[in-house]
DNA sequence: CTGCCGTGTCATTAG
DNA sequence: AACTAATGACACGGC
């Protein structure tokens, strides 16, 4: 895809299918042990592959081969790397897809970081470790805090002891870290070794979590991993700024399975078809597995199974809302994909099929021309994800339909299956008006294409809208509490300063009564001038509450009192009684 | 199972 | 008239 910047005399042309292309040749080439000039020995099994990708994609074949004394033909594996872990890892050099399943992914792992392979995010793992091995009553963890490490380590290194001597417990001297994967947090792996073992995928997993009891119980909320690999920046922030994408690959899961792990070539991978035709070749070990990664999450649909070949591949046009319609699926689906695995998937073409379903994870920790689990669509145009405004907060987002909307999802899938845009989706999204129009002047569009571009500015737009509106409807929300809360202080501090100055006037009262009464008392002051002293006192502190008998004395003499003190006019004026000082 | 929340989408309205 | 932004309403999935 063109990537020419508007307004501008200079054109760059930077194709997005150019890298991914010449991967695919040289799997290609692989496959056929064309120009393969490396042979790789792993548990007596040999891999023909280019010395040159490997070196690229692993620092230990780097170093190998890039060594004057360890240069040569053929490179013998150590032995903790198997032949059940290095070949996912050879595939995804090859392809850039990783396929594991419950049976392989900790050898995968294992060997990854033992042979210091590239742009393997541990995040991956992290993520879906737990939901393999995790139990049903959610009591067999895998992943412990760190200061558990050590007892289980100690334990499990007891009962290794015990048990086959093939049995490897890595510990952390074994486990180098691999080259690009993050920093390791407060949750690590052991790797047990009923997993490291080479058994079916249920034997382990029961294994593995019958094993479980004794240990530690998993951290977290159920999607911890996920939050954490969110924080961690797998998605967004790994020069992806795919900020929906996050929203949208929890709508893309299937089941695949690797048809044929035909050794030292290639594997051609069939994946179960998405939109529930099951056509492919497939080959799902039992409904209980099957059943238990429908029941999957969202979040656990993230990892997208897509179609592999290549050659399907004439650039899908797709934009993030009509790739969720695309994956939409149902448990349905499931069921009825395993039950035609069930009916006609014993064998496939090479004679075999892998026990234990396989999630295929695209690259998380891939750069922006890697977009996790839109490999394909970044081919083209991808940077539609980085529209502003479609943040990864929108991880929850409800748009994974079920069975209902399996028949709408195939029909977004067909059209966006027939739709090809000469031009960035992003664009679509954020050009202006008059820009926008430009380029489709410009291009020779087909009413379908032209709808589809429509429909895709407008839903974007909307989102936006929709997101802004909340926005600032949140934030009125926050500025009106935050009114409230100021009017409630202010409230408060207004109450103090009444209570406090009706005390004041209070002790003012007092005050202006004992003086008047002393003065009363002791200048024997004629009735005019206890009226006017009775004049000079408020009707809150009168001077008859301290000396009733004033307005008594001031009645006799037929004098108009102030009227806040004419109530006691039958007191009698007694200056003896005063008790006043 | 229910309620709440976040999000996307659609329909409507106003500019 | 076409477009955009704002917003209410609704649906959906996760928790």
């Amino acid at each position: 895809m063109a990537g020419l910047a508007p307004r501008s005399s200079v054109f760059t042309f930077e194709s997005t299918v150019h890298s991914s292309q010449v991967l695919h040749r040289l799997n290609e080439q692989r496959c056929r042990d064309m120009l393969c000039d490396v042979t790789v020995l792993v548990e007596g099994q040999s891999f023909r592959a280019h010395r040159s990708v490997l070196a690229s994609c692993s620092e230990y074949f780097l170093q190998k081969i890039s060594s004057p004394t360890q240069h040569g033909a053929v490179i013998t594996l150590p032995e903790e790397v198997t032949l059940a872990g290095f070949e996912p890892l050879l595939q995804f050099a090859y392809t850039s897809k990783l396929n594991f399943g419950k049976d392989n992914v900790l050898e995968i792992r294992s060997s990854a970081s033992i042979l210091g392979f590239r742009d393997l995010d541990e995040a991956c793992f992290d993520f879906l470790l737990p939901k393999f091995f995790l139990s049903r009553n959610g009591s067999a963890p895998i992943v412990r805090k760190t200061c558990c490490r050590k007892e289980c380590k100690r334990r499990l290194s007891k009962e290794n002891s015990a048990t086959d001597s093939d049995d490897v417990l890595l510990d952390d001297k074994e486990v180098k870290p691999v080259a690009d994967s993050s920093p390791k947090r407060d949750v690590t792996w052991d790797y047990n070794k009923s997993v490291s073992n080479k058994m079916g995928s249920q034997n382990s997993t029961r294994s593995l979590g019958a094993e479980g009891k004794n240990e530690p119980v998993i951290q977290g909320p159920k999607y911890r991993k996920f939050q954490l690999a969110c924080e961690k920046g797998m998605f967004a922030s790994e020069k992806c700024s795919f900020n929906s994408a996050v929203s949208e690959i929890r709508n893309g899961f299937a089941l695949s399975c690797l048809s044929c792990p035909n050794k030292v070539h290639c594997e051609k991978q069939t994946t179960v078809d998405l939109t529930g035709n099951p056509n492919s070749n497939k080959c799902i070990e039992s409904k209980a597995e099957v059943q238990e990664v429908a029941q999957m999450s969202n979040m656990e649909r993230a990892a997208i199974i897509r179609e592999n070949s290549r050659e399907r591949s004439t650039v899908k046009k797709e934009t993030a809302d009509h790739l969720r319609e695309q994956f939409r699926f149902s448990k349905d689906a499931y069921q009825q994909n395993f039950l035609d695995c069930e009916a006609g998937c014993s064998t496939d073409a090479c004679g075999e099929c892998v026990q234990g379903s396989s999630l295929q994870w695209s690259n998380l920790a891939s750069t922006k021309t890697g977009c996790p689990f839109y490999q394909d669509f970044d081919q083209m145009n991808c940077p539609m994800f980085e529209s502003e405004g479609t943040t990864q907060s929108s991880v929850n987002s409800g748009e994974d339909g079920d069975s209902e909307t399996e028949t709408e999802g195939d029909s977004e899938f067909s059209t966006a299956e027939r739709v090809q845009l000469p031009f960035s989706v992003d664009w679509i999204v954020n050009l202006n008006r008059n820009d926008f129009q430009q380029l489709l002047k410009q291009q020779v569009l087909t009413q379908e294409q032209l709808e589809f571009v429509q429909d895709i500015r407008r839903r974007s737009k909307n989102r936006l809208a929709a997101q802004r509106c909340r926005k600032r409807k949140l934030d009125c929300i926050y500025n009106l509490q935050c009114e409230i809360n100021k009017l409630k202080t202010e409230r408060e501090k207004l109450i103090l300063e009444r209570s406090r100055l009706s005390q004041r006037k209070m002790e003012t009262c007092h005050t202006v009564n004992a003086l008047c009464r002393r003065v009363y008392s002791e200048a024997n002051l004629h009735p005019d001038q206890l009226q006017v002293l009775a004049s000079c006192t408020s009707s809150d502190c009168p001077l008859s509450s301290l000396v009733p008998q004033i307005d008594a004395l001031l009645s006799q003499h037929g004098s108009s009192l102030h009227p806040k003190t004419a109530a006691s006019q039958e007191d009698t004026l007694n200056p003896h009684t005063d008790t006043s000082t």
